[in-house]
DNA sequence: TGTACATCAGTGAACGCGCGTTCACTGATGTAC
DNA sequence: TGTACATCAGTGAACGCGCGTTCACTGATGTAC
């Protein structure tokens, strides 16, 4: 049991907000979107549903947030990453390996936490990629940016470059998440897909 | 309504069963999985919501048979586009625009129909892409297989080239079913897409 | 062709369930004098 | 520092609801003689 039950259910002035938020997270992973409920986090906390009222408007607000965690968690796993890639002489290597790194946080975070990955992009209101998955958004498109100032990615791409990446990463983790693909295979479709991403990177046209 | 609803609620030995898959269509195409219930297609036929355990032996079943024919109907729909690009003189143009013309049909149907696509690929076991959408899987490979022996495509990326186009196509089409792209938007980003993934198959190494 | 009968797709009532949410409350926490 | 009081995060009981599914039934359909 991840959740930190206090004697007494004592949340009193406590953190139930965040432990409920996380709670939540742990019912959707091994359940699924509907294994949520009100009154299944409040059992999980052991606190009383309506307790539940006093941080979130209604079971939808709950949703909402955890799915604004996970694309946080997304986008800080893609920054890691990015981050523990080896620095290389060669900057254009670098840059690319990078990308690479930030395209395979992406499809790994699909397969490790499937039912997170689904709930993550459901939408609430009228946003687009770049505005509810800012982090990851940015990351993304910085990216594009270096390739570009490089000269690995000719000019003329720059405005859909950062798109067509994203649905071809987007789609493999889908069906990664969806078991589509089996497991085993998955790290050689995800080479595959960064691959052809980088061919349609690199073409001049 | 387009569901039949014959005088008298009279379904006796008549078409009970498909009715009862359009109508569960139509739910879910109008509110998402979410609205699908036993009763309600039940009160949408004008029939008793016992009645409909005479053909599916509980609302799992009922989603699944949707899905199932919703796939399908996807596959048509890129059988019906590719059938109608224009012959060209030119063999590799023509395999080209036939591939296109697959491509925008799956993009086209998630657009038209976003409510239906996201249930197309819920799982019922262990299926993957190329079984349980054996239609669609079929209409592509015999492009890529074309592609290769026109020598559009390197040998060499026959056997990751299918899965690489479905990614960057499906993953498209899941941001649009999403709206994580504005609808005017579309036709730009499909178009970019498309040409990526040309570009990808296009591209010796 | 007409009757007797078997089949089976429907009906109507009822089941138990778990859900989201509301309400008036209580008792712990934090604050002002 | 100690007391009185306001705040507010919890409790417990209850609400109404719609759900999937079951059961014994009925009456329409199709078949055999």
């Amino acid at each position: 049991m991840l959740t930190p039950k206090r004697k007494g259910s004592d949340y009193h002035h406590g953190d139930l907000k965040s432990a409920a938020v996380l709670a939540a997270r742990n019912l959707i992973e091994s359940g699924g979107q509907q294994a949520l409920g009100i009154r299944r986090v409040a059992e999980k906390l052991g606190v009383t549903a309506p307790a539940l009222y006093r941080h979130f408007t209604s079971l939808d607000e709950l949703l909402y947030e955890v799915s604004c965690d996970v694309r946080a968690e997304l986008g800080e796993l893609m920054v890691t990453r990015r981050s523990e890639v080896h620095p290389s002489r060669d900057k254009r290597k670098y840059e690319i390996d990078k990308f690479r790194a930030i395209g395979d946080a992406y499809v790994d975070y699909a397969q490790k936490f499937p039912k997170l990955f689904e709930i993550a992009f459901i939408q609430h209101g009228e946003e687009k990629v770049g505005e509810y998955s800012e982090l990851a958004w940015n990351i993304l498109n910085e990216s594009v940016e270096n390739f570009v100032t490089l000269g690995i990615t000719p000019k003329s791409k720059r405005a859909t470059a950062p798109l067509v990446a994203w649905s071809a990463v987007h789609g493999l983790a889908t069906l990664v998440a969806n078991q589509s693909i089996a497991s085993s295979d998955v790290p050689f479709f995800r080479e595959s897909v960064m691959a052809g991403i980088e061919d349609s990177l690199l073409k001049k046209n």
